[in-house]
DNA sequence: CGCCTTTAGTATGCGCGCATACTATCGGGC
DNA sequence: GCCCGATAGTATGCGCGCATACTAAAGGCG
């Protein structure tokens, strides 16, 4: 029978395991950055934002979302509930009268570059399991990666 | 600075990725699973039952969820509406008053059955860009699952 | 100008994933 | 028998991830 095989081990499916190591990932990642009240989420749009306001033209929500590969209505909730904590602004975009202009506040930055360091230290320690095998691990995931916006878009 | 390289282009972090192509994965999991009216959650649940069942003692809902590696919280939630929808029973354990004896209905294994095809056909295309190195993506999840069980138990 | 299509952002709702806390029962010790 | 720690299962609540649908504004076109 197929479901011995496939689904009663759990061993041998590659999406069980993705799943099922995604949840313990992002349980440390939970845990990682508890100390700085932020979620997974919100520590991913903080960087991504400081990253990017390194451009000229300004960060509107709808780039973000794309830098990041996050949803738009969930990016709009999470920028909301990080603007009421102080960590960037939402200023009118000067051209565009439906977006916004998105900054990083000096305590933004400062909260997340402390982030970083806690994350990158959580999965150093996550994927060390791997050794030499992580380069290649990491190049599996990107050919997924763009193998699903190959057959999504 | 160190989230340019991190966190900017989300190119060279493990985690980001991993966390990336697992919610594209659950999408295409979404997508197969639609036609049955399931859940990926609730079929996993459904399909590890149908196995656990051939053994002899009866399954709990705790031994369910620890074969699947889900939340004992989550699992008690999903298998209610399973139950409602008749694909699974839900009968008082013979010899442990706190416990309930899981049993798949007819039905129920029916739609597992018809389901499973659905997923590994998903899956196949899912895990197809990777070729040959699939095998070794799979031993490379499976050492990061037992790393997080040891770590975190 | 008015009309139409596209786009930025949001409201609402559902299910997952988990933290916290609670009830009810089991099992061991006295 | 009784007490007590451990266990099975559940209630409640929060944030993620996404589907659907909506408002408001931009941009093309006559």
């Amino acid at each position: 029978m197929s479901l011995a095989t496939a689904f009663g081990s759990a061993e041998e499916s590659p999406g069980l395991l993705l799943w099922q190591v995604t949840n313990r990932w992002q349980a440390a990642q939970r845990a990682a950055l508890r100390p700085f009240g932020l979620t997974h989420v919100q520590f991913v749009l903080l960087a991504s934002l400081t990253y990017l306001q390194a451009s000229d033209s300004p960060v509107t929500q709808r780039r973000l979302a794309d830098h990041a590969a996050t949803d738009p209505m969930m990016t709009s909730q999470v920028l909301r509930a990080l603007e009421s904590r102080g960590l960037l602004t939402r200023h009118p975009h000067p051209g565009d009268a439906r977006a916004r202009a998105l900054a990083v506040t000096p305590e933004g930055r400062d909260v997340a570059n402390r982030a970083v360091g806690a994350v990158e230290s959580c999965d150093a320690a996550f994927f060390s399991a791997l050794g030499p095998e992580t380069p290649a691990f990491t190049a599996a995931l990107r050919t997924l990666r763009n193998g699903c916006a190959a057959s999504s878009g």
